[in-house]
DNA sequence: CTTTTTGTTTGCGCTGGCGCAAAGAGCGAT
DNA sequence: ATCGCTCTTTGCGCCAGCGCAAACAAAAAG
């Protein structure tokens, strides 16, 4: 994997840091490479590092005692991850857990550094902080999604939300691609894969999506939003 | 009301300010005092203050465009918020209401010098990012178990937490008391007041807690936690 | 003390969504 | 091409939890 100093001028949360910054940070760092199905860290390890994500993709998502697991959120290159022990100087411990979706490569910046970077230069811990708003914010609005709506507008806006965050415009009409299984819908809408499926087959039916083996797309993205606002 | 920049060294989002810092934040604040039932600001509001409460409690919630509505937080003296407006030099806009409980009173800072302030102490930036990763954390927690767990577990959960974050506790036995209405608790566990209703008419006939208008004593702490659990 | 307001309880019927089970379909491996 | 693995679909039965409605209870107002 190709990761330069140069690259992490794409990261959001490094937005404000001078070259030399990214230099510093990527000196100090080291890239870490996760085949499909591997996992970063898990829910409950030391966090000792932060990382940034190169290429691939990665979910990060929780689980209970029993094994039951919910998907927080899906990471794609240049975005940061993990970042929360980087704050906290007392029991830093992943929250969640951090799966690649396939193969990946992040840049695992050590909390040590990082910690002391953010304390010298007070106009990245903006960039930290805003990111940290804009989650709460979302995870927020997800929240309350969970506990005041049904299970087709939660569905509908998770597909909604992926397709704003990760979807791949397909060439002719408005046609936005995902990559993702009905178990991991399940899991991002806080359902069950029985009732994704049946959902999903009915807006085939209806045309708004097309479906197949993990994958599914979005013909009329308008309409999905919709169903999302519990207007259908 | 009295507040006083000694005072606010119980805050803990502040806690590695210097004396100094203090009598310049309170000097640059002003006092708000209202009223039961009354806001301190409301969602979709320009956030031009960040708040430290003095006295009374505050919650923070969210609705849809539909009305229905959910608590995200429960705010007791000294304690921060409302201040994702301080971050964010974008749109910034409360993405939650703050409705006062009883009548209260806050330290309503100004985001354009608290901005300034954390620019040029970055050890105060650690105390606010300390503050929202605990907050994730928590409503990640929270999130999840509204994915998974059944109503059951999740107003048992509702309780645990409100009884460990502001329960009085009673002279003699372990006894905590909350003053809550049911839909208020509904709103915090994402069910109904009737459901809560009947939950609670039950834990009472068992002797787990008893119930009040506008009251919850919890009598048996431990039995809650079970309950919590799922292993009841 | 009486009235009004606001919060609580509980019976009742209904249904959205769960989850088993079994069949079907897509994809990689050999 | 065929096998086998994994993911998906769908019929079916079930029940947790919703929400109306009406009675009840506790405060607050007058």
């Amino acid at each position: 994997m190709d990761i330069s100093p140069d690259a992490l001028k794409q990261v959001v949360a490094l937005q404000s840091a001078t070259d030399d910054d990214l230099h510093l940070i990527y000196k100090n760092s080291v890239v870490r490479s996760v085949e499909e199905d591997g996992y970063f860290f898990m829910q409950g390890d030391e966090a000792a590092y932060s990382y940034v994500l190169a290429s691939g993709q990665v979910k990060l998502m929780q689980s209970n005692p029993q094994g039951q697991q919910v998907n927080l959120r899906t990471i794609s290159p240049w975005q940061m991850y993990g970042a929360i022990g980087a704050v906290r100087k007392d029991n830093p411990v992943y929250p969640v857990t951090a799966q690649a979706m396939e193969n990946s490569a992040a840049l695992a910046i050590p909390n040590s550094f990082f910690r002391s970077a953010l304390e010298e230069r007070p106009y990245l811990a903006f960039g930290i902080m805003n990111q940290m708003t804009s989650y709460i914010q979302e995870i927020q609005i997800r929240y309350r999604e969970l506990a005041t709506e049904k299970v087709e507008q939660r569905v509908a806006n998770t597909l909604v939300r992926l397709a704003g965050q990760l979807g791949v415009r397909a060439t002719d009409e408005v046609k936005i691609e995902l990559a993702f299984s009905r178990q991991d819908v399940a899991e991002m809408s806080g359902t069950t894969l029985y009732t994704v499926s049946r959902l999903l087959s009915e807006w085939e039916r209806r045309g708004v999506i097309k479906a197949g083996r993990e994958k599914i797309i979005v013909v009329k993205p308008h309409e999905l939003v919709r169903i999302a606002d519990g207007k259908a």
